[in-house]
DNA sequence: GGCACACATTGATACACATCAATCGCCTCT
DNA sequence: AGAGGCGATTGATGTGTATCAATGTGTGCC
């Protein structure tokens, strides 16, 4: 599976659980660390699933973990792709909202909700760091909007894959030929179209000259060029 | 317009700026009071502009406020319709990322970041407050995305239409002609539709008995069985 | 009142994307 | 090595929604 070189260790600052709290003393990031337990999951296994009790929050260490929203239909919504050092349902009170499934093999920290609750009720700069995290899932679930409502199909593809390519830049990975763990259908739900239209707009983009595909990874070469017309 | 009647005056709690901050006492509301003004605002005003300074934090207290983000092409995707008693912008750092314009007359109290975040840096339950609003912020995104992203136009409509009068019921309002004081390209920038496929929508709706359209309203009849097949 | 003007509605047509249906490639298991 | 299976790809066709265009409808302004 492409994941697997995708999902190797890396030693980045991230990777660590709480990695996110960059503004945490070494004392607290190791009491943080006895409240959870490092969990390790295979492809498509279930995290959580939506309209369950949320018992945990969620770190993610390794790999990547698809959050999802489904209908009883088969539908489904993939609102994002959490890499390491994203936080999931830090805040959700009562029951799950959506459901989370690893893409190819991951590691997450989990630590059970009244713990870190506890943890974090006397120090008031993780609640900080928790609302500038929230704060910046709310901005990029504006633009995911964006990009479902009002984006081509062309469009949402170069978008997703720069964007991509910058999350991933930003962990300090390799993003040349640029790792693409997530399956078409993955993509697929995550963008609002069908696996069909995704093979066939990757093809096209290939065929312009824009992208080169290969097995679980995708070459951008000419995206500023060809996403400046379709972008503003 | 039909907004006029739609916001006018009503006595409901959330009404007050931090009318959402449901847990202070009088004393914390009185000082918060003094933080900030109210200020009124006729249709289509901007309240504020994506990309520029995020200077103030806002609190509807009448009338509905548009959140959108745009393209230079003219694309825009309306995110939420902000109703009393919703805070907007609250932990944004920086520059905003949306613009928001009021949809018919509003009033919205307008508080200073820095002296707000003064307010509650010694309010730890201030903060809570605000992540919990957050938290439902992102839920209401989540279904959002899945409504964009993987339902049918009349499915939207029915959504949208339902969650709009379950809203309003939770203020109080009268909701059996459902006011509806959005126009049409409001409602299919948020939907990410045309206007004339949402005329066209409403109009089929209309024409099998599920609801019936009104100046400035639109009445819910059979929302319920209409809706069922097609919902989960 | 009557003229603008914007918004809403309806129609004709085009097109992007979905759907249905093979085929192909790759990996796993026996 | 062969069989099975799943994901990816490509093709043929259908359809939902966009686009283009015209007409209605109300609303404010002079």
């Amino acid at each position: 599976m492409a994941a697997s070189s995708f999902a190797a260790p890396c030693a980045n600052a991230a990777a660590q659980p709480g990695g996110f709290l960059s503004h945490l003393g070494a004392a607290d990031l190791r009491q943080l660390m006895t409240l959870g337990e490092r969990v390790p999951y295979t492809s498509q296994d279930v995290l959580f699933t939506q309209g369950a009790p949320a018992g945990k929050c969620f770190s993610v260490v390794e790999g990547v973990v698809g959050i999802y929203r489904t209908e009883c239909d088969n539908r489904r919504q993939i609102t994002s792709f959490a890499l390491p050092g994203d936080i999931l349902e830090i805040a959700t009170q009562g029951h799950h909202e959506v459901s989370a499934a690893a893409i190819g093999p991951a590691v997450v920290w989990e630590i059970p909700r009244e713990k870190f609750a506890q943890f974090a009720s006397h120090r008031p700069y993780v609640l900080n760091e928790i609302v500038a995290l929230m704060a910046t899932e709310i901005a990029d679930a504006h633009d995911k909007m964006f990009s479902l409502g009002r984006r081509a199909a062309e469009e949402k593809l170069i978008v997703f894959l720069t964007h991509w390519r910058d999350r991933l830049a930003r962990l300090g990975r390799d993003v040349d030929p640029l790792p693409v763990p997530m399956s078409r259908r993955d993509i697929a739900d995550h963008l609002g179209l069908t696996v069909e239209t995704v093979c066939r707009t990757l093809a096209k983009l290939e065929r312009r000259g824009a992208i080169e595909i290969l097995p679980g990874r995708i070459r951008l070469l000419d995206t500023e060029a060809v996403a400046a017309p379709a972008l503003a």
